[in-house]
DNA sequence: AATTAGCAGTCGAACTTATCGAGTGCTAAC
DNA sequence: GTTAGCACTCGATAAGTTCGACTGCTAATT
């Protein structure tokens, strides 16, 4: 027995399962790929594929789908990663250069992630870890209202109102600033807590009370920022992909909107040799994702392995993972590089 | 002929209508709500409303379903307005409370809106028009790189990745955000263009580039934040809702997803002396939310009238029009409040 | 003029039955 | 290890049937 062809086998059932959305029979595997042998082979292959758990039938008169563990099997050993196309290419060029803004950075790349996968895309906020604070920066809004600003090293600009016990003059709040960062300048954001005390006594003792506020909301801030966020797009894709998921698409959606089912399980996630993710199926431990898959990358702005954010797409477990990899895996890069040149 | 039972066997069918999601009958009329009439009666009244294009039946022996303008007659002549429900109430206070950055707050009251609807809920971002630079930084990221920040007087805090020509010390990029922001304090954000040139010949020769840089900067993001933006939540209630939008829900998602379409037709929409402006059905004049209606209202931290962005829901057609619009307009006055007091 | 009872007629939904064919597993021959 | 042949399975499709909820109309009633 040629174990070599039954992987063929394998991969020609997902291609043409993934091409068609139909069972795939022994016949029509024969004729549309020059495996060069009989249907009878095929079939005889087809059982050893189906007692390994690698396909089965829906009906015992149908033709055999992939399991989880067969597009496990056929996206570790079989699939290459494809080179992307000139299009996509070109797609993420211009992208490059409309880019200003870190969250506008993040919305467009998304967006174009879905448009080229065809599926929902999501990005998640990278994290500050590593980023150091850059400038404070307090600004009255009402006598009583001020606005704390963040700047990070990373770009990200953080704020938060903050509501005083009594009037501080807009100078005062400026000298605060001026003072914060100062003393936080390069600290990383996630060395913490700040040390709020001595931020305190080190102004004047009428400014006191205000630096408590103002000092504690930094603190908050950087806080704050170690949340995960995600940024996601291409909802429509998800209903679009046709019936295929039928009715669980309402679940899936619930499950997307819950971030938190996602932070979770892109943090879970491993990256492989490839620089690649990938979970399928049940692997997605999550009830409303069965019939789901997830592909993702890390992608960092340095080379600090460990922390970085993953963006990824999430589709139906029948989705062309050839092509899908390799666009996650350049996006990935791409963002990692225009992140490290600003 | 009594003209006023019409419109309650009118309210009757869309009442039954929503509550069922089944086209209603006669007989059912006459059983559940005591119009103390005959089927036979209701029948005669039933065929007038027909005529009159405000109910239809999908098949000779079937029962009647609301048409569009059937929805829009209850909806304008029938329908009151319901008193907000205890925990409704709770709820937004508790919202209230954990509010500290503009983002979020919009991001969670549109959360709530939805969850409070069970549909997809829409915020439109305020404009800047009516807001005043409040403040403007310039904070060195790398030696040829800045973030140039704007904080306007609503709290929204805008900022962009500037390349300057050549090195500039940070000192001086501090001094051009302090001429920056003496020179454009309180002054409305809509009022364009700011005068770039006096700006560049009011700093030192050599800082005139770099200023010309940042200066065109915070142009470009005073413009851009007259673009209209949209946060959107509880896309999984469209297909949690049922099959009643059936197929039809991925074009609109896809409608829903191009913000543009959204934010023209929120654009148009006029309030009634309700306060809500509503559209149902074909009303939206777009191809894919012929089967949905969008219900909204203005919020408007101060009393500026016609600059206010509105908050709406999106929904079927056959939604419960009377608490989903008690909610929007309670929703849109409570997000009034928040944004006035800071 | 409005209301009502009665009744014939319509038509989709749901159920039944029959047919068809793709696909399988098995056996025996190569 | 491969292949041809064959009996068998079973879902999908089509066609036919029944059932019942409704309607619209007419004629009688208030």
């Amino acid at each position: 027995m040629s174990d070599t062809r039954r992987l063929q086998v394998l991969r020609a059932i997902v291609e043409d399962y993934v091409h068609t959305r139909e069972p795939v029979g022994s016949k029509a595997l024969a004729e549309r790929h020059n495996l060069e042998v009989s249907p009878a082979t095929i079939r005889n292959d087809m059982a050893h594929l189906e007692e390994e758990g690698l396909i089965a039938a829906p009906h015992t008169s149908a033709g055999r789908i992939p399991t989880d563990q067969g597009y496990r099997l056929f996206v570790d050993k079989i699939t290459e990663v494809r080179r992307l196309s000139k299009a996509e290419r070109r797609a993420m060029d211009i992208l490059a250069e409309t880019a200003d803004d870190y969250d506008s950075m993040l919305e467009q790349t998304v967006r174009l992630l879905a448009m080229l996968t065809n599926q929902v895309a999501v990005i998640q906020h990278p994290q500050h870890v590593t980023a150091r604070i850059r400038h404070v920066d307090i600004v009255q809004m009402t006598p009583q209202k001020a606005l704390v600003i963040v700047i990070l090293s990373s770009g990200k600009v953080e704020q938060r109102m903050v509501t005083l016990a009594e009037a501080v003059s807009e100078e005062s709040l400026h000298h605060l600033g001026q003072r914060l960062s100062e003393q936080l300048f390069n600290r990383s954001s996630s060395a913490l807590p700040i040390p709020v005390d001595t931020l305190i006594t080190a102004v004047e003792p009428d400014l006191q009370p205000a630096m408590a506020v103002v000092a504690n909301a930094v603190q908050t801030i950087l806080e704050s920022g170690r949340v995960d966020r995600i940024v996601m797009a291409g909802t429509a894709n998800l209903a679009r992909s046709g019936g295929d998921l039928g009715p669980a698409i309402g679940p899936i959606l619930e499950a997307l909107e819950e971030q938190v089912v996602l932070l979770r399980l892109l943090h879970e996630m491993q990256q492989d040799q490839r620089g690649l993710s990938i979970r399928i199926g049940q692997e997605t431990s999550h009830e409303s994702l069965q019939e789901t898959a997830v592909v993702a990358a890390e992608y960092t702005p340095v080379e600090n392995h460990g922390t970085g954010a993953k963006l990824g797409v999430v589709g139906p477990t029948r989705m062309d993972y050839g092509s899908t990899m390799s666009t996650v895996r350049a996006m990935a890069r791409y963002l990692s590089r225009i992140l490290s040149e600003g």
